[in-house]
Formats: structure tokens, sequence, C-alpha cells
DNA sequence: CGGTAGACCGTCCACTCTGGACGGTCAAGT
DNA sequence: ACTTGACCGTCCAGAGTGGACGGTCTACCG
């Protein structure tokens, strides 16, 4: 079986977790890892059934009611993940950004920009309340790929305030 | 027929290029909006045929050798890209990088920073060199979409350089 | 002048991902 | 008893992915 990126966060969020549901996964997912790398919900009742099979967690299910699968990390999975932090990563990043689509193809930044603006503004605010709220008590990873965002977003807000200004 | 954002790239090479061969919008597209959205080369096969099918594109097929399709914009195709030029950019931008990725589960700072300083180095260097040599007679739209790639890496670099010398 | 290496170019296919529709379950409050 | 809204799982058509495969053309070599 080949393990993609989405396989590995699956197995890190159990990990974290102890146990985890896919619903729970979507949860986990929504506020942290969510903001680095989409996960689709469908993914998280797929997903989790491969890397099962594959001997990296195990399932148990409620047999009434919503059929709840629950998910545990077995070695297996734990020394998979493990052989993945320690290597290289593979392939490199890549952005994309429908305004900045738009912006090669010629639109009027004076008019896309107060929105992207607007757009930032939210998302530094949200990961600014976090890094707030939890910097002090979060892990390290976590924490670190909050910077980053925040970075990032200063960065994107610096760019399009100079486009909204110009003209 | 529903539009992508990869219609919207091939109808805005189209026309830019005024014709265009897949091929040809393989190597348009490698060292410009390429670097933005990554287009896969089988969609640049694919696209245009349906494009063409639905009157955004005019094709053109050479009868021997190798068959090469040549497209062309329509009017209603350039309809379709200003309309979607106009409008305000649906979604929100993600960013995906493989390196942060690990650093949420936990990798080592220390271990991965090096590369991946090495890698937004090449990138920057590469951008930089792209605008030194085209930045003057560029249109707006695809230098404004290099500068945001080289602010990018600027923020990148910034971030992996002091994760590199922390600890 | 035939041959061939390597660039040039097109097609195909199995697989995964995407986005959303749809439908069922449960707790709390009328 | 009944409704409402949160909670939760499954499905599917269409889009994207990555790479294999194979054919065409040019330039140069023997």
């Amino acid at each position: 079986m080949r393990l993609t990126p989405v396989s590995y966060i699956i197995l890190g969020l159990v990990r974290h977790l102890g146990e985890a549901t896919p619903y729970a996964l979507k949860a986990a997912a929504a506020e942290s890892v969510g903001n680095l790398w989409t996960v689709q919900h469908a993914q998280l009742y797929t997903e989790p059934e491969k890397l099962a099979a594959a001997g990296m967690l195990t399932e148990e299910r409620e047999d009434a009611g919503r059929r709840r699968r629950t998910y545990r990390i077995t070695d297996a999975g734990r020394e998979a993940l493990d052989a993945w932090l320690h290597a290289p990563p593979e392939g490199t990043g890549e952005t994309r950004d429908p305004g900045l689509l738009k912006l090669f193809f010629g639109a009027d930044p004076a008019q896309l920009a107060p929105a992207e603006v607007e757009r930032h503004e939210r998302k530094l605010a949200q990961y600014e309340a976090t890094m707030a709220a939890f910097g002090a008590t979060m892990p390290q990873g976590p924490r670190l790929a909050l910077e980053a965002g925040i970075v990032h977003q200063h960065t994107w807000l610096a760019y399009w305030r100079a486009l909204a200004g110009a003209r």
C-alpha cells in the first residue's frame, strides 16, 4: 500500500489523540493541520479503513446506532510515521491562490485587493487568537506551523495592501 | 460545461499566445503560471478538447505526422475569461508544503531546515533571475505574480533560517 | 547515405481527490 | 409526542494525478 500525505496526517492525528473516530479527526484537523494541508472529510472515512487493512490502525465499530468506527494506532503505524518524519520531504511545496491567479491573467489589482486584504486580515486575526490562547501550551510542531502561517499572512497582507494603495 | 481554474489557465494562455498546441502550452505554463498553479501535462491535451467542444476555442489538426492540434480562442472564450477575471475569486488560497507538514507532526526542525533553506534559495534565485531578465518587458499580471513569489520565498527563507540557527 | 540518439510530442489508464448531496442518529426543549 | 438542530456516515460523478508508453522528427556520426 502506498502512503500519501493524507495517510500520515491521519496517523499523526490518531497518535496524538490516542483514539479517534473519523468525525473526531475532522474536528481535530479543522483548526490545526487543516490550515496547512486540506483534508476532505470523505477521506477521513475512507483512508483510515485502508490504514486499518494495512495494519497501521486498529478499528473498532459500534454495532448499533451511528455505527461509529474508533481507530487506534498500532506499532506498525507508529513505525511508518516515524520513518516518514525522519525522511527528507519529497516534492516541493505549492501555493494555490485563486486571487493571485486572476491577477496573473490581468485582473485589475485595485479591484481585487480590498477583498484579499480583508480575507488575510481575518485569517491572521484567527491565527493570532489561537496563538494567544494556546501558544504556551501547544506542542512545538503545531506551534511552529502556526508561526509559519502567521508570517505568511503578514506577507500577503503587505503585498495586497501595496496593490490596494497603488494607482 | 463547468469551467475550472485549469480551464481559465488554458484560455488565458491561448489568448496570450494567439495560437498554441498543447505542447506549446506546456512550455508556456512551465516557467510562468506553473509556479502558481500546477497543471498536469495530460490536462493540456484533454481540457482544450473540452473547451473546443464548448465553443471557447477552435481546433485545427495536422492530418499527418504528429497530428498536432492548434488552438485559438473564440469570442465566447474571450467573454468567459473576462467574466471570470471580473468576478471575485472563489475559495481561499491553500498552501501545501511537505516540509512544514513534517514539522507540524514533530520532525526535528534542525534536521529539516538546511534542505528547506537551500530549496527556497534556489527558487528565489530563479525568480530573481527571471525578474532581472524579463521584468521590464513582462505584462503587469505575470510581473505582479512573480513579485508575490519573490516576497514569499523571502518569508520562507527567513523562517527556515531562524529554525536552522536555533538550538 | 543509412543509422541512431535524443529531443519533441501525443495518448492512455488506473488511481486518488474533490465537493457536495443525501440520509440517518441523538439530545434537548416545547 | 414532536420538532429542531447538532451530530455523524456514505456515496458518487467528475476532476486531477502521475507515470507509462509509443510514435515523430532532426542532427550528427560513421
